[in-house]
DNA sequence: GTACCTAAGCTAT
DNA sequence: AATAGCTTAGGTA
């Protein structure tokens, strides 16, 4: 005779038969385009997410051209550093690889970052199951919309601060672009987030996890103007300088891009060896900026995975034998604006 | 202040 | 956008 209680004869068990884990609230998120699962955040890291930003923004908008908001941190000390380790140890990364030529000399490239991106741009979005479909008449989109790419969608874990950020920053982004900087060694130089696929006066929200590591600003080069003080060159060649902490964000926005350069800089010693992750949040408005994105920030290269034992990014999966992949060469000419990270 | 050393910054390719 | 190689800045005794 079976050994059932009351208790379970009137209580019988709710789960097993029809909640199945993809249907589950906290179920990983997984995309054909993924090559491997990515989890939600565990609760003590989401629940405390809502408390942010821990500090008002402020506003740095005293030199020319440049509007920046600027929140010392944003993230609540007490979980910037277990979403750091969460990020670095869960997400797929890559070390894109590209040539260059120097007038007749081409030189390779190994991009001083690992980087990943999600999104897609305003003209396509993606339904529940992954698929993509047209923004505007909703049906799935022609097949030759994204040539080079296959869109990936943002995983929970980062939709969940894309909203948030999008709440107190009154702004939209479709794309998270994520940078891991291993060391003091990996960089990113001068340039700006200024794409035409961006639009004009594009508003650029940017975290910082882990290591803190400067961040340059400077003015853009001027046409030489006969009617311009001395002082106010000055003002415009001084680069500013922003000593990023765990949690901070930094939202760039209005004519900073189209008038300023940013870079993070090599760095001796200090933070090198823990790390720093940048997470930016942007909008792109057109399919040519999906395809720029995952072209420079994703590439063709094998799939990076931080190893908790080494600690460091090893390759992900083994090829086995016989099972070459084709691997495009990435064109100098293109990579100019190819690249879009802090 | 001065000499020395290293890190940071600049620029042509 | 990245780097080498050079110049400048900054710290130390």
């Amino acid at each position: 005779m079976s050994k059932r209680t009351l208790d379970t004869f009137f209580n019988p068990s709710p789960k097993k038969a029809k909640i199945s884990l993809t249907d589950s609230k906290d179920a990983p998120s997984s995309h054909s385009t993924y090559p491997f699962t990515v989890p939600q955040l565990p609760p003590e890291i989401s629940d405390l997410l809502n408390f942010a930003p821990e500090a008002e923004g402020k506003a740095i908008i005293d030199q020319p051209d440049l509007d920046l908001l600027y929140f010392q941190p944003y993230i609540p000390g007490s979980i910037s550093t277990p979403l750091f380790e969460f990020l670095r140890g869960e997400l797929f990364f890559y070390r894109v690889k590209y040539k260059i030529k120097r007038g007749p000399i081409e030189t390779d490239i190994n991009t001083p970052r690992f980087t990943t991106v999600f999104g897609v741009d305003e003209t396509s979005s993606f339904l529940p199951d992954g698929s993509l479909i047209d923004a505007t008449t909703r049906k799935p989109i022609p097949k030759d919309r994204y040539k080079t790419c296959k869109p990936r969608p943002i995983p929970h874990c980062l939709d969940l601060l894309r909203k948030l950020t999008e709440a107190a920053t009154d702004q939209r982004y479709n794309f998270c672009l994520v940078n891991y900087y291993a060391t003091g060694d990996d960089s990113i130089s001068y340039h700006s987030d200024d794409e035409r696929f961006l639009g004009v006066d594009p508003a650029i929200a940017s975290f910082s996890l882990g290591a803190k590591r400067d961040f340059l600003l400077k003015h853009k080069p001027t046409p030489p103007s006969d009617t311009k003080s001395a002082a106010a060159i000055a003002s415009e060649t001084k680069p500013l300088k922003l000593p990023l902490g765990s949690g901070d964000m930094v939202l760039m926005r209005g004519s900073t891009q189209g008038k300023w350069l940013h870079s993070i800089p090599k760095r001796k010693g200090g933070e090198s060896g823990n790390g720093r992750i940048n997470i930016t949040f942007r909008r792109a408005m057109v399919a040519g900026g999906t395809e720029n994105y995952y072209r420079y920030n994703v590439g063709d290269g094998d799939v990076m995975k931080w190893d908790a034992k080494t600690k460091s990014m090893v390759v992900w999966g083994e090829k086995k034998e016989g099972d070459e992949v084709e691997k495009k060469e990435v064109k100098a000419e293109d990579v100019d604006k190819g690249y879009a990270a802090l």
